[in-house]
DNA sequence: AGATCTTTCGTAAACGTTTTCGGAAGCTTC
DNA sequence: GAAGCTTCCGAAAACGTTTACGAAAGATCT
């Protein structure tokens, strides 16, 4: 079913057929409804590839995601649920959205290289930003729009969009400080992944604003996972000068956490205050409930979604924005013992 | 950067120099070698519109996601797992692997149908299987090669993969039994997803093959999430005639469950049986560790991979295939009280 | 040396669209 | 009633590939 067969069915010029079909002047109102109609009738939608290689554009853009790593499950589905809302802006202007896959552990550049080349997206959005990450040399070169979910040591020459990581740990810290917490320990990914830096240097920054000394052997870093909080917590309790409160950069950890916590027969908010970065609705059975940042995920996806399609209008456009949070304080903070 | 300008620059013809990039007789080997260095120096790929318009085939395979639901982040990232192996595959192979994000909430076949009439990709694999699900038909009707992960009521007439849930349930209900256990309640889905409807005909199937009267009350409908096992765990305490044993339909809920338990001062393995469809790393830090199986989840990835070459290969290709398991039993599990 | 075969390359058509251009009507205007 | 204008449509080129076909040159054979 293509437009030959379309146009043949409605005796009419293929020419005729997709003026009709895209919107375009020089058709009467009649002979368009007529069209219009036996294309939904036909069940007839433009190839993509032919449209494509007329238009030079795809009217698509393309999400890299890197799988294998745990950042991915962040509770309630953070990237399924910025894909989601992305998904539905752009669909809502004739745009699709892809998710390429690409494990953390095969070379990036390689395979972004080839989508860039073979032109299989109008624009791309990146994350799982590394601090130097050389996806952004490859990608200022290709002119290839492209927005990243992530900040790297070259933000200022890329549009980006990310958690604001460093507000969310300097509001608790100061929530901390003003309960009497001196040592207050953070975790980490492990890798080199570029929030680990961020966090550090927040870390210290934010010390020093408040007016606490700064142990760095507080930042942790951990698997971030359950057991990762079980982990770091067990870790905790069993050093020599015990931290008096925890902040977890994955907020799932705190399953991990409040078991470990138990077992010792200790309780979140008495004897070790725990906070994460984002709320999570599957976490709403802890007892106390965690302290968190509320954050619209839903709206980041949209905003990111905007900015790309706000970036094919005018590539050389230059964003870089920190999501909002509100900072929402439970019992799982005490004060200081 | 396209093959007119490689041309060009090699000062050959681009019959000659397509010939030689992509393997075909009828070129020189020292023009042949002269094109792919240039190839590669020059950074050239061909253009995916311009190639997928004249093979008629666009080397893609599409992988719908119904995002919006939580099974999605199964413990170890299920999906992402099955993704990634598929996607080192078909890599393999020549051939890209992309998602296609649809929210559950909007018209999957709407979405679906576009797809199939503009002809985005070679072969297409569907999650999210509903019993009675339209996307069949409407796959059917197209001779779009599809396959589907997961089980459907027409499962007779197209290829699927599915995990072995009647399998599994019915082998951790005979080592229940075998430990005197009469009345086990276990977890489905709320939705009207098809794993739902397995589950409860299993159920009675299981019981009925064992020998034990059936209480068709406890295959309870939970939310999938660390909080519907928070849930479920509570609801089943506070029953009249309590059931001894619980089986997890997803994994996670076994940090809600283990929460529970140990809040009413109970025990699982003492006081509740309780066991879990598959294994988990992340809930390595539970006491007693969980009684689960254990599944090649990499393994089927690749396997749902090779299926869908195959099926490009020979289009009426029929195959349905239970992924098989490894039951793994601990001391989560007792004797009956 | 002429004929035949083989190797190697260029030419051109085709894939399904979109879009520019020109032309055929139908209408208005003097 | 001819000229000009508007409305509507068809013809054809173009996008970047792949591939069937033919041609030119070289090699082999009688």
């Amino acid at each position: 079913m293509n437009i030959k067969t379309l146009a043949h069915h409605l005796d009419l010029s293929i020419g005729t057929v997709s003026r009709a079909l895209n919107g375009k002047p020089d058709v009467s109102a009649a002979t368009r409804k007529r069209v219009l109609e036996a294309a939904v009738e036909l069940g007839y939608s433009a190839n993509a590839s032919g449209r494509s290689l007329r238009r030079g554009t795809t009217q698509t853009i393309a999400f890299m995601l890197e799988t294998g790593q745990s950042d991915l499950r962040s509770g309630d589905n953070f990237f399924m649920r910025v894909i989601d809302a992305m998904q539905a802006t752009l669909a809502g202007q004739g745009y699709d959205l892809v998710i390429l896959p690409c494990h953390s552990s095969s070379d990036p550049t390689e395979y972004l290289q080839r989508v860039i080349a073979r032109g299989m997206a109008d624009a791309i959005i990146v994350t799982a930003t590394r601090r130097d990450d050389p996806r952004i040399a490859l990608l200022s070169k290709s002119r290839l729009p492209f927005l990243t979910l992530g900040r790297t040591a070259q933000a200022d020459t890329h549009p980006w969009i990310d958690l604001d990581f460093e507000g969310i740990l300097d509001r608790t810290l100061q929530e901390l400080a003003s309960l009497g917490h001196k040592r207050i320990a953070v975790t980490v990914p492990e890798g080199g992944s570029n929030i680990a830096s961020l966090l550090r240097e927040a870390y210290a920054a934010s010390h020093a604003r408040i007016g606490l000394p700064c142990d760095t052997g507080l930042v942790i870093p951990t698997e971030v996972s359950e057991y990762g909080g079980n982990a770091v917590t067990r870790h905790i309790l069993g050093m020599p000068d015990r931290p008096t409160a925890l902040i977890l950069n994955y907020e799932l950890m705190a399953f991990g956490v409040y078991t470990a916590l138990t077992e010792a027969g200790l309780a979140a908010g008495r004897d070790l205050s725990v906070a994460a970065f984002r709320r999570s609705r599957q976490l709403r059975f802890l007892h106390p409930t965690i302290t968190a940042c509320d954050m619209d995920i839903e709206a980041l996806g949209t905003t990111l979604a905007q900015e790309t399609l706000a970036l094919l209008q005018d590539p050389d456009r230059r964003i870089g924005q920190l999501w909002p949070f509100d900072f929402v304080r439970t019992d799982s903070l005490g004060p200081a013992p």
